[in-house]
DNA sequence: ACGCCTACCTGCTTGC
DNA sequence: TGCAAGCAGGTAGGCG
């Protein structure tokens, strides 16, 4: 389940591994991993492309390429990258290969294929990355990085308070603030004693502050350490330790850290 | 805008 | 033991 904390460190493990590196060819091993471009089309597309940078937009990594290119990478729940020399054995579950100059190869691996890469243009006058030139922008609707230092507890307020949903389904969704997923969202929660079911208009300015700082250092938390390694989440660089802290997040049962009384699970929006 | 549903997938767990 | 059903979950798209 990599959601911000998680991509931000397979990005950062990935950047001084492959920045520099030329693609030279692209094989496609399951179609509908590649968002608009056939695996014919796509492989033709970034060879002989070079790495320019590595970052991260929300759940997605963002790969700059030369010639005004980008390459997103979203890894919804079970997607992994790794970066190995192009001998070492291969498994069924890898999706997309990139093959580099220098004898390596950057493999997407993802079980449930539900993980999605995109080849997109630079616009070079706005910096966005388009599908098109004139087209709408790749990532156009998603909210404010939450880590961003120019996002202020004041925005948040204005975001807030132009919403009247509950809390749970409002932190999940990606144009509010962009990258908390499920893990997070819940801890975030329980740091700032709110309850999921909680709706947007009944905050009062003390809950807005303390949801807007959990929200923060929930995730800086979670960078530290290098994210929550559950399920088939790993980094290029190895686990994360982040689920050894997890206060909420499936502890159904097990005793509250803060008052002792088990965990209880609520289904809201089937989650 | 909100809430709810379904689809996309496969491995694992559960229940008979 | 064996097998089918249920579950997990980010996001898109559809509906009311």
């Amino acid at each position: 389940m990599p959601e911000l904390p998680e991509v931000e460190t397979v990005a950062r493990d990935l950047r001084p591994r492959i920045v520099g590196a030329t693609i030279v060819g692209a094989r496609c091993s399951w179609a509908r991993t590649l968002r608009s471009h056939t695996p014919e089309a796509f492989a033709l597309e970034v060879a002989g492309r070079r790495v320019d940078a590595v970052g991260r937009r929300a759940k997605q990594i963002v790969i700059d390429l030369s010639g005004d290119a980008g390459l997103t990478i979203h890894l919804k729940m079970t997607g992994q990258l790794f970066v190995v020399p192009a001998e070492l054995p291969i498994d069924p579950y890898v999706r997309l290969v990139l093959e580099l100059a220098d004898g390596r190869e950057i493999r997407f691996r993802d079980i449930r294929k539900f993980g999605k890469v995109g080849l997109y243009s630079r616009d070079t006058s706005t910096g966005a990355l388009v599908l098109e030139t004139g087209g709408a922008a790749v990532f156009a609707g998603l909210g404010p990085e939450p880590l961003d230092p120019t996002f202020t507890l004041r925005d948040f307020r204005r975001r807030l308070r132009r919403r009247k949903g509950r809390l749970k389904p409002l932190l999940l969704d990606q144009s509010f603030v962009a990258g908390v997923g499920n893990i997070y969202a819940d801890e975030a929660l329980w740091a700032a004693r709110l309850h999921p079911l909680r709706t947007a208009g009944t905050l009062r300015p003390p809950d807005e502050r303390r949801l807007f700082e959990a929200v923060r250092s929930i995730l800086v938390k979670a960078v530290e350490r290098r994210g929550s390694s559950i399920d088939d989440y790993t980094a290029p660089d190895g686990d994360g330790s982040m689920q050894e802290e997890l206060e909420v997040y499936q502890r159904t049962g097990e005793p509250c850290t803060r008052c002792g009384r088990p965990i209880r699970r609520i289904v809201i929006g089937a989650r």
